[in-house]
RNA sequence: ACAGGCUUAGCUCAGUUGGUAGAGCAAUACCCUUACAAGGUAUGGGUCGGGGGUUCAAGUCCCUCAGCCUGUACCA
């Protein structure tokens, strides 16, 4: 009946027909997706009976490898989907690729570079056509990654951003938004890499503190021997510059005003303005405007209706308008103009300064204010819809917090630039004729529609990336004809994704959805934070500090990766990783096997119950421990489905480490062991039923987490079915029947045991008795009903405890005796262990005196409540209950550990 | 500068309507007790960042200071 599972590790081999005492991921995971997938257990359907819920997975890059990040959002849809697809849900998680224009486009070039080639040379259907074959041969290297994770995706549905699909739809979403307005060409300054020779959008410039130069330029003013000094952190954009400004009420100046300047160098004439913009204070008060390669200054010279002179090419060297210094690099300008200032006796002096300068996100290159034709898309306009919807919480943020970061970056949104100079992506569906005129359509057009000139030719940009990343949700479902996916997937039930990513992506989601689908795309945003390594740095390939969730799996195991993350996620807050807390959970999957092991053992004479999980034994039949654990069994199911409910993983996945680890092994499969070790009776095959409902049970409320283990354990359960990823996931209403047989007097009755005995082995352990001497022991019971518990607990105590007898009775005299008291809110026991030739006197005094001092430290502190008018009056009857009893109980103790003490002395 | 977050045991972190501080790991001691040494049993360890306030009662609510982190904006 049970398979046997030949290891590696020849030591740890199992005899024939056993399971090993270790458990080995690598002999399950394989082979329990591929059965898994083979069954179609991942396929949702486009039409169900059943509530919908939906997830897309936030498509990661097409030549990307699995990360960290990916683990943990990963895992999180994946707990998410499965628990659902176990809830009677008809779940469903789509799962795509991204084309990443830059990212991949970048690899491909680099690639291209070692064999000598560059993609200029190619052409840009050569070299697209390499990219295409890039992808075929990476693409699906992700999606076997996310296999060994478990990753639960409907496969069949998986799209990739530039299928025939998403085409059309970026194309509709374009031409729509053109026709309405939304979308425009304009002459604008933008972010520009020359690295990437192109225009990248406002959050992919990432600004840091740089330290610079600020240097102080002497301009001469025209007809006079007066000079202004300049200050400026970027000497070479003087080139540019077509005015220089100053502060309209700043007397110094004021007489300047409308006079012009000599641009020294080139002794080009420009004049002097006056502008707010100046800040009278900064540097010597007079700022050179250049229009074309500042934002500031662009905004000056649209005021001032300043003419714009770009003085810079696509690679970022000085062109035509830099005379002397046409072809330098914009750095290498600064040098030399730095150098030619200073010769002339036109450098003032030098002061360092810390600003923040922009720099490609992706490349590193500063990025580059530059005057160039893009597409814009107005996104102040779009932008109303998509604030109301996380005002009103139509759309919720988890955490709260983080829709005021999101309502605060929709606040200052600015038009967003979508047109990209490379060649991998969604090339812009607009067509200009010989005289300049745009056509935009969404099907080739065969004539202009202005001239009805044939000879058309299409734009050469593509669209950013997250522009076709943005109608996801819908994309995906085959929008935007009226699908039945569209129909019963959209709005998908949440977004899991990390806070990198609000604006680049949710944001604009949340826009482009509203906007043509009328609806939201997502009725919540789960936010996670980022994977750190155990020293909280960042992880990263250039640091070389990054873990490979692969190496992880291969290593530990999926189940104690994902639990791993699991059991250590915070909503929204950075998780540090560490590969010992890792091993920790590896050692859980071990202890999870390791009890199977034993409850097989155990039931090797069990015969499996006709009605499966909803076999009941006879209730006179179960012991006090299977009421216990069936009661608990309770507990953690209703725990489990709260914390999920309310995406609390960590606390669902750490009160199943508990239930399992502490109730299920410590606790009860010990207290089980003279059972189901005895001779055959009814109250055996009761415990051996319960044992095999309680297994059923831990399976199913782990799956979500560790879907491989609990799978493969599960085939061998005694009480199963055909496949426990699609099994009902318990909870207190439908597994109801089960728990009405455990009972909380149980759990009263197991809690007064099991305290008794760690009070037992709390003396041994500190009175230092080998666990192989069996000693004697007193029980004194606060009343007779605990007394009656501990009597019919009696033989359980003994075994637990290693005792050689117990007696239940009264405290009697102290002297010679170890006391450990055990307090409950409604029972109390004094656990007393004579110490005749166990320990010497000094020990054992030092011993009470330990617990005198606790017993008459809590009679001060209850005593000092309970003497408080104001708390007697103001605090609950319960309350008020319990400390008063607590404070008897101490009391009492109090003074016979006095008395014992007196007599020892 | 603005916004948000963090500060609890040696480490990583929980702590959900305020009611004498919890977990995991690490440490220490003792145990190869027939599911598991990737194990068992027990132990030590915290004035909950500082100060103030509200309350009978504050890790929890309010104010304030400090340190760290993350966004966003600006910087000639």
């Amino acid at each position: 009946m049970i398979a046997s599972n030949a290891m590696a590790n020849p030591e740890n081999q199992a005899p024939e027909g056993a399971l090993s005492d270790r458990y080995n991921p690598a002999d399950v995971e394989t082979r329990t997706y591929q059965w898994w997938e083979k069954n179609g257990y991942f396929k949702a359907q486009d039409q169900s009976t059943k509530p919908p819920f939906s997830i897309i997975l936030p498509p990661p890059n097409v030549t990307g490898q699995l990360h960290m990040g990916h683990a943990l959002d990963h895992t999180i849809q994946d707990v998410l989907i499965r628990y659902k697809r176990m809830s009677g849900f008809n779940a469903m998680w789509l799962p795509g690729t991204d084309h990443a224009g830059i990212a991949t486009q970048s690899v491909v070039e680099r690639e291209l570079k070692k064999q000598n080639l560059s993609r200029r040379e190619m052409g840009r259907e050569k070299f697209v056509e390499k990219v295409w074959e890039w992808k075929k041969q990476y693409g699906d290297r992700i999606y076997e990654q996310m296999r060994r994770l478990g990753d639960s995706c409907d496969w069949d549905r998986a799209t990739f951003t530039l299928d025939d699909g998403v085409s059309k739809a970026v194309r509709k979403v374009f031409v729509d938004l053109y026709k309405k307005g939304l979308i425009y060409r304009g002459t604008r300054l933008v972010n520009w890499s020359t690295a990437l020779e192109s225009a990248i959008s406002d959050l992919e410039v990432e600004h840091k503190e740089t330290k610079s130069i600020l240097y102080y330029l002497r301009y001469a003013v025209e007809g006079s021997d007066q000079s202004l000094e300049i200050a400026t952190t970027r000497p070479e954009t003087l080139l540019g510059d077509t005015a220089v400004a100053v502060h309209p009420d700043d007397e110094r100046y004021s007489a300047l005003v409308g006079k012009n300047v000599l641009l020294p160098l080139t002794g080009r004439k420009i004049p002097i303005i006056a502008d707010t913009y100046v800040d009278k204070e900064f540097g010597s008060g007079v700022v050179k405007i250049t229009p074309a390669h500042d934002f500031n200054d662009y905004a000056v010279g649209q005021r001032h209706k300043l003419p714009m002179i770009n003085i810079m090419e696509k690679d970022g060297k000085i062109n035509d308008h830099g005379g002397a210094y046409k072809g330098l690099k914009m750095q290498e300008a600064r040098k030399r103009i730095v150098e030619d200032l200073k010769n002339a006796g036109l450098l003032i002096k030098e002061d360092s300064l810390k600003n923040s300068v922009g720099y490609d996100s992706r490349t590193g290159v500063v990025a580059e204010p530059f005057l160039s034709d893009q597409w814009f898309a107005k996104m102040p306009e779009l932008a109303g819809a998509a604030k109301r919807v996380v005002e009103t919480g139509t759309i919720r943020f988890e955490p709260e917090q983080y829709a005021k970061t999101y309502l605060h970056w929709m606040n200052i949104i600015e038009d967003w630039c979508i047109s990209r100079q490379l060649w991998w992506g969604h090339r812009i569906p607009a067509w200009t004729c010989e005289k300049g005129h745009y056509t935009v359509a969404e099907q080739d057009p065969a004539k202009c529609e202005t001239c009805g000139s044939t000879h058309l030719k299409q734009d050469e940009d593509v669209l950013d990336t997250w522009f076709s990343s943005a109608l996801w949700p819908f994309s995906t479902m085959g929008w935007p004809n009226d699908t039945e996916a569209l129909k019963t997937f959209h709005p998908t039930s949440v977004l899991v994704t990390g806070f990198d990513i609000i604006f680049f992506w949710v944001a604009r989601m949340i826009i482009m959805g509203l906007e043509f689908t009328k609806d939201v795309p997502f009725r919540k945003v789960y936010i996670h934070g980022l994977i750190r390594d155990s020293e909280g740095k960042k992880m990263s390939k250039s640091i070389g500090n990054a873990l490979d969730p692969v190496e992880m799996i291969d290593q530990y195991g999926a189940d104690a990766l994902r639990f791993t993350l699991m059991a250590q996620l915070s909503a929204g807050r950075d998780l540090k990783f560490s590969e010992q807390r890792l091993e920790g959970y590896r050692n859980f999957m071990n202890k999870i096997w390791n009890a199977t092991r034993f409850a097989l053992g155990a039931m090797t004479d069990f015969k499996a119950p006709a009605d499966g999980v909803n076999a009941k034994p006879n209730a006179a039949d179960l012991s006090n421990a299977d009421k216990w654990i069936i009661f608990e069994t309770g507990e953690i199911e209703r725990t489990v489905e709260r914390a999920l409910e309310e995406d609390r993983f960590s606390d669902a996945a750490n009160a199943l480490y508990h239930f399992v680890w502490n109730d299920v092994c410590d606790w009860y499969l010990e207290l089980v062991k003279p059972v189901v070790y005895g001779e055959p009776s009814a109250q055996r095959s009761a415990t051996q039923l319960v044992l095999a409902q309680t297994l059923n049970r831990v399976m199913r409320l782990l799956h979500p987490f560790t879907p491989f283990i609990t799978e493969e354990i599960y085939k061998k359960l005694p009480i199963n079915s055909a496949a426990l990823i699609i099994e009902s996931f318990p909870t207190t209403r439908n597994d109801k029947e089960w728990l009405s047989l455990g009972s909380k007097e149980a759990a009263f009755e197991m809690q007064i045991v099991k305290e008794t005995i760690a009070a037992i082995r709390n003396i041994r352990g500190e009175i230092q008795i080998k666990p192989s001497v069996a000693i004697n022991v007193r029980l004194a019971p606060s009343s007779a009903q605990v007394g009656d518990i501990l009597m019919r607990n009696q033989p359980q105590i003994m075994r637990l405890a290693r005792l050689d007898s117990c007696t239940v009775g009264d405290a009697g005299n102290l002297a010679k005796t170890a006391v450990q008291p055990v307090r409950l809110p409604d029972a109390s026991v004094d656990v007393i262990v004579p110490l005749e030739g166990l320990v010497d006197i000094a020990e054992e005094v030092k011993r009470i005196q330990k617990t005198l001092e606790k017993a008459q430290k809590d009679v001060q502190i209850l005593s000092g409540k309970l003497s408080n008018e104001n708390f007697v009056k103001n605090a609950p009857a319960e309350l008020l209950a319990s400390d008063r009893a607590l404070l008897a109980a101490n009391q009492e103790r109090v003074s016979r550990l006095q008395d014992s003490l007196k007599r020892l002395s």
